[in-house]
RNA sequence: GGGGAGGUUCCCGAGUGGCCAAAGGGAACAGACUGUAAAUCUGUCGGCUAAGCCUUCGGAGGUUCGAAUCCUCCCCUCCCCA
């Protein structure tokens, strides 16, 4: 094991806070001292199937606890994700059924072994315990706190001040999940800084079932594409681990530069100072900041799929875009038959657009191509059984092949 | 338990009998400009082979030539009091 400075160091790298940083020397002193290695918990609600790139910020301090040596517990909240996190939700959560719990566990499962280690992963589900919890446990817990203490999380607050609903339900999840520290025995609990409330619920919990209070550590959310909320698949601002290469790259070429450094930092591995190479270079003009995007695209295809696979990504990228060129990957589909048939139609059947009507207003905004050739006749019919390439937009293609 | 406010299109939010497929903003999409960036400007933004028709304003009924707007019942949310 490494010493307790140099593990600190790389603990500390990219987390927004630690509580408490003095009593994590000590607890790692110890660690070191008796050879029993950290139990490091994270919790995550089986609520979104797929992973993403927000997700591996939390992930990869994961990995490095496992890389120092302790033991990290990947507990899968099949009991909470029933209730549904209230956290930084403007309203209530949907409740999900113990079937869709089960079956987004498994997938999740799946996408986190692309970061952490599975042979040093321990994987828990919080129904083991709760599952057996009684009325009369539920009740014992949840005497453990005010709800004056539960309602002057920002959260509620904010909730209650907009006069929108609170369910009872979205009071006690914080309670579990600080019962599931208490549950796994945890040293320490990793959470973005959204879940700071419920980490240190779980602190106060666990002195109250008399034991000592775990280490909790907050890191940065990730901003979505959009660089202003965080990264969520439910508001389509992700990048997802399990996306295809070069979609993958063009999600990550499309951000903002303010956000694209805030992606080096909390994505990247390059060290500091190479960073602040990149950084300054961009600043002064000596380097243009789409390569700089580039670079890191390609470091994070890389890691999800291959060096090779990241390579051809940049290279299908700058032909398509920069040479106005066409994807090679373009759906295709067979012809519909010997008739001609009717642009618009056509469109929506393929799910190019999404009704007819909306084919019509794309075409006459000029933003539809056959062939190359912009549509300018919302009526334009095409032949059957001919090879078109549509185009709607800039990013949307299909063929169509004749049989 | 008593009193009050409210549920409108993806989101916020105007609209209190015809001029409402419904203001305004946001998101999104398209075009221009670019580095497929951001910002900006312009346009579109329920559906339908469409100058017309059909379906939408919590749900179900009703009044009316005509309802998002009025009435009845129901469901849901918030606030004040207890």
């Amino acid at each position: 094991m490494l010493s307790v400075p140099e593990q600190l160091k790389t603990i500390r790298r990219g987390a927004t806070e630690i509580i408490d940083e003095k009593e994590l020397t000590q607890l790692l002193k110890k660690s070191i001292k008796s050879g029993r290695p950290l139990r490091v918990k994270a919790g995550f609600d089986p609520t979104a199937p797929d992973l993403h790139l927000g997700h591996t910020v939390l992930l990869q301090k994961m990995k490095q606890f496992q890389e120092l040596g302790h033991e990290v517990i990947f507990l899968i909240g099949d009991f909470t994700g029933m209730i549904g996190d209230p956290t930084g939700k403007s309203e209530t959560r949907k409740s999900l059924t113990p079937e869709e719990v089960k079956e987004n566990a498994r997938t999740y499962l799946d996408q986190v072994y692309l970061i952490l280690d599975k042979d040093k992963t321990t994987v828990a589900y919080n129904s083991e315990w709760m599952g057996k919890f009684t009325s009369v446990d539920m009740i014992g817990l949840a005497a453990k706190y005010t709800v004056a203490r539960m309602v002057e999380r920002d959260d509620f607050q904010k909730r209650l001040a907009a006069n929108l609903p609170v369910s009872i339900h979205e009071l006690l999840y914080p309670l579990i999940q600080g019962y599931d520290s208490v549950a796994l025995k945890a040293d320490v609990e990793l959470g973005g800084t959204d879940q700071k409330f419920n980490l240190l619920v779980g602190r106060d919990l666990q002195r109250s079932y008399g034991m000592a209070p775990q280490m909790v550590i907050t890191l940065p959310l990730l901003e979505g594409t959009d660089g202003v909320q965080k990264m969520s698949k439910s508001l389509g601002n992700s990048i997802g681990v399990l996306d295809p290469a070069n979609e993958m790259f063009g999600k990550i070429m499309s951000i903002s530069d303010d956000l694209m450094w805030r992606y080096y930092e909390l994505l990247s591995d390059i060290s500091e100072k190479d960073l602040t190479g990149i950084r300054s270079k961009a600043k002064k003009g000596e380097m243009n900041p789409k390569d700089a995007k580039v670079q890191l695209a390609r470091e994070i295809v890389a890691r999800y799929h291959s060096q090779s696979v990241a390579d051809h990504a940049v290279q299908e990228f700058e032909s398509v875009f920069k040479q106005k060129g066409i994807p090679e990957d373009i759906p295709e589909v067979k012809t519909w038959g010997e008739e001609p048939m009717w642009i618009c139609k056509i469109l929506a059947e393929n799910t190019l657009t999404e009704s007819t009507s909306a084919a019509r207003r794309l075409i006459q905004q000029g933003a539809v191509a056959v062939n190359g050739e912009k549509v300018s006749d919302a009526n334009l019919k095409l032949e059957g059984n001919h090879e078109y390439l549509i185009k709607v937009g800039k990013k949307r293609f299909l063929k169509i092949v004749s049989n």
